[in-house]
DNA sequence: CAGTGGTCTAGACCACGTG
DNA sequence: ACGTGGTCTAGACCACTGA
């Protein structure tokens, strides 16, 4: 019995679930139940019980018991970095321009921010094996005291350059991924000569008040990028 | 003071870790110094540590301590099917075949089957508006009471499929997104007659003992469909 | 050695839900 | 009134770390 008691309750209730001796909706044995069982105490037990809760299950409700939780089926973990995906990792970044603009009524819109703020633009181009494959374009609400220096930003993820001088802790991020063609600005800049499609991945950053603080958008060769997600 | 007391250690801890008086690294008070600031038994302090570690915040290591850690700044959550999407839901579904087939070299490969193995192959359309939105190939490795009637298999999702006779918790699952270009079989199905980038969904399923069970790939019309992700 | 986190006990009081 | 889960206590022993 090297394995601490709490887990073993765990292991014993993920076992009933995944056989199918227990099914959604199921009551579980009452804690005092389980106290009995294993012949340990009440705090032993619900500690066992808080990680399979914490784990997606099974839920409580005071005063009535727990319950085998459905499944998220649809759910998944996804890991994202401009600089690395599926088929390849981005070797070396180009900067293509740098400047700051005022928002478009687009970026208006998706950041929230009135048509006199100040926004960064940065262009990249990202490299795989000496070859474009993908595009980059950042909107970053400009702030005193932002990183605006070539070498800060040239191999720098979107967050880390937006989370500088704040705790990566306090940044939100969101990410729509969808499936384009190029337009003539973006063929142009990835030296397409015929129809390539393209994986463009939005991300948005949200500060802690849930305030956009920033816009990037990477526009991926469809044959150079992949992108994975896993269930837990 | 409705708050439960390990509420308040989490808040002022997440507090300290967002504001960044405690960075990555750092090593947060012991869980004796915390039970003297809060006047509180040491159950009680490591309720709420466990849920900063649940959470992603904090780790631990016996006989040091326990510290701030360095955010999984690329993980995201992303729910995913086949039915909905961030811009419409499927309304309705077409199926265009069901049959019986032995695997080609890619399924052999992919789901890790012998050439001899029966696989259930459905082709089905998606709808929303009155309009197709994508076309949909499912391979399942045959098992003796499978579901291959009509009606079980039209409205249902991937995994519903699937684990019609398994729990649904005992199925682990992949997904591969990218982008491609409609070949002619599928300008056919989806009756497209200029260049349309297409967002492809692969999914893997797996059973409990990590073996591949079925793979389901959904082409998407990549202006009728977008994915959406998010940190957490 | 003293201090740390990991496991566990045997109680307690509370709010809630059902008969 | 009784059983349920939610919070909390004031101890205990262990294995580990670092001085």
């Amino acid at each position: 019995m090297a394995l601490p008691v709490y887990l073993k309750i765990i292991e014993d209730i993920k076992e009933d679930i995944k056989t199918g001796k227990l099914k959604p909706g199921d009551l579980i044995p009452s804690e005092n139940t389980l106290c009995d069982k294993y012949n340990v105490s009440r705090m032993t037990v619900r500690k066992g019980l808080a990680i399979l809760v914490n784990e997606g299950y099974i839920y409580s409700i005071p005063g009535k018991g727990s319950f085998v939780k459905e499944p998220d089926s649809e759910k998944y973990i996804l890991h994202y970095s401009e600089m690395s995906n599926l088929i390849n990792n981005i070797e070396s970044t180009r900067l293509i321009e740098v400047k700051i603009i005022l928002p478009t009524p687009k970026l208006m819109d998706t950041l929230h921010i009135a048509a006199n703020r100040k926004i960064i633009l940065i262009k990249r181009l990202f490299y795989s094996n000496s070859e474009k494959v993908a595009y980059d374009e950042k909107y970053i609400i400009y702030i005193k005291g932002m990183p605006i220096v070539e070498k800060e930003i040239k191999y720098a993820t979107f967050p880390e350059i937006v989370a500088k001088h704040t705790s990566p802790f306090a940044i939100k991020k969101e990410l729509t991924i969808s499936a384009q063609l190029p337009d003539e600005e973006i063929m142009k800049h990835l030296s397409l000569y015929n129809t390539v499609p393209l994986m463009v991945v939005e991300q948005k950053l949200f500060n802690s008040q849930n305030k956009a603080i920033g816009l990037g958008i990477t526009y991926f060769r469809g044959d150079y990028c992949k992108l994975f997600a896993y269930s837990s």
